[in-house]
DNA sequence: ACCTGAACACCGTTCAAGT
DNA sequence: ACCTGAACACCGTTCAAGT
């Protein structure tokens, strides 16, 4: 019996930026991105913290890498949406491909938070881009319009939007818990919610459904780019 | 010549939360939100770094305190904006408001960012949208329609969007710069950005008008609103 | 060529101790 | 009541050294 080969240590495969960043994206994946530090990822890939950087610059390097393998993804899910024949046709490829990739980025509900934190432009993501405006272009508009639409999108183009707060306090209770001093400063706010609680009792927890309310903002900015369309 | 008194030191006006949180807000402005570390925020106000949680939980809680400051500017500058008295008046109202509380952001360019990453709400947020629903309830709006609206509008109801990439490159070069293969790829944003060079040769650098672009999104989104308070 | 151990500078935070 | 010194755990990163 060999002690080398009991001891049982695989053949490690060995190390590169793709492994690690794929790494990366797995211990944001399973702890958030505040749990991917460098020596976190160097046990997941069975090294030590200091051997990343043979194959990555930086921690900031990983952070452009995982978005890059984030948007990448995106990009498969947009290109496997099929065009429509009928209807619409480029407002409904467009709001097709953009429900698709934020399918992808519900599985990452770290990554929208390091999208916006970027510096750098990811490749995949200006490809995710430029698929968009192909579908306008197809559609008519002026490179001009489609300029200030990918400005007027922003990252809902992506399929995110970053919530600042939750009307009805995500998960907590609403009116209710709150001080009535406080109430009396934010009559509208109260007054919304009274209308809910008497509406529908049961759903003070967990009102807003953010698929919907991503839809509705989305069709908003949709139909008006249409209508742009349609007067010019 | 008493030594104490040649000692020169002033007696320190005493620390509160409200110095610490406004020294915060100092910091940030000078150095960005990265060069606000508890020790650089201690030198700030004449202290050692500990002496600071004596007036603060921790540094969440100075995060969310300066939210709260800036959130409070944002409300005087709304307040000061006066009502309309003819035309679309909500719709004038709240896009004065949001471009006050816009100027206002301005000012603190790293704002947005920790905007985005608080998970508690701030009062003067929630005071901020109450406002803006009580423009849009003059204004005839359902509760219901608000609350989509708040959601549609998101972080540009408190006057930022958090750009992804600037088409044209925020101050790089745009297409002389991209390698080759990498153009080949991107077919639609190698057309905008060849028409845009050839319309005006010298607009290549700096060529998005954040501002214009702001109205352009929120227009867009108050002009679909305008439409639904319309039809209903 | 690829990986590692030891070390450094710098975080946020605790705790016992000073006035 | 308010402030501080020393210390701890944990970061990202460098560098000289191993195979």
């Amino acid at each position: 019996m060999g002690v080398r080969v009991e001891r049982g240590v695989a053949p490690r495969t060995p190390l590169s930026r793709e492994r690690v960043l794929r790494a990366a994206v797995s211990v944001a994946d399973a702890g958030g991105i505040e749990s991917l530090t460098m020596r976190r990822l160097a046990d997941e890939v069975g090294a030590e913290a200091m051997s990343l950087y043979y194959h990555v610059a930086n921690k900031e390097d990983i952070l452009d890498g995982i978005v890059d393998v984030i948007a990448a993804e995106i990009n498969e899910a947009a290109e496997r949406v099929r065009r429509p024949a009928k209807g619409n046709r480029w407002k409904n490829a467009a709001r097709a491909r953009i429900l698709a990739a934020r399918e992808v980025l519900l599985l990452h509900p770290w990554a929208p938070a390091v999208f916006e934190s970027r510096t750098a432009i990811s490749p995949a993501v200006l490809r995710y881009y430029d698929g968009l405006m192909g579908l306008m272009r197809e559609g008519g508009f002026s490179y001009d319009v489609i300029h200030h639409a990918l400005h007027a999108l922003g990252s809902r183009a992506l399929g995110f939007t970053q919530e600042l707060f939750t009307p009805a306090g995500g998960g907590g209770g609403p009116a209710a818990e709150m001080p009535a001093e406080m109430a009396e400063a934010l009559p509208n706010l109260v007054g919304m919610m009274s209308e809910i609680a008497h509406d529908d009792p049961d759903s003070t927890l967990g009102w807003c459904d953010d698929q919907a309310e991503f839809e509705f903002g989305l069709d908003l900015l949709l139909d008006g780019l249409e209508r742009m369309r349609r007067q010019a």
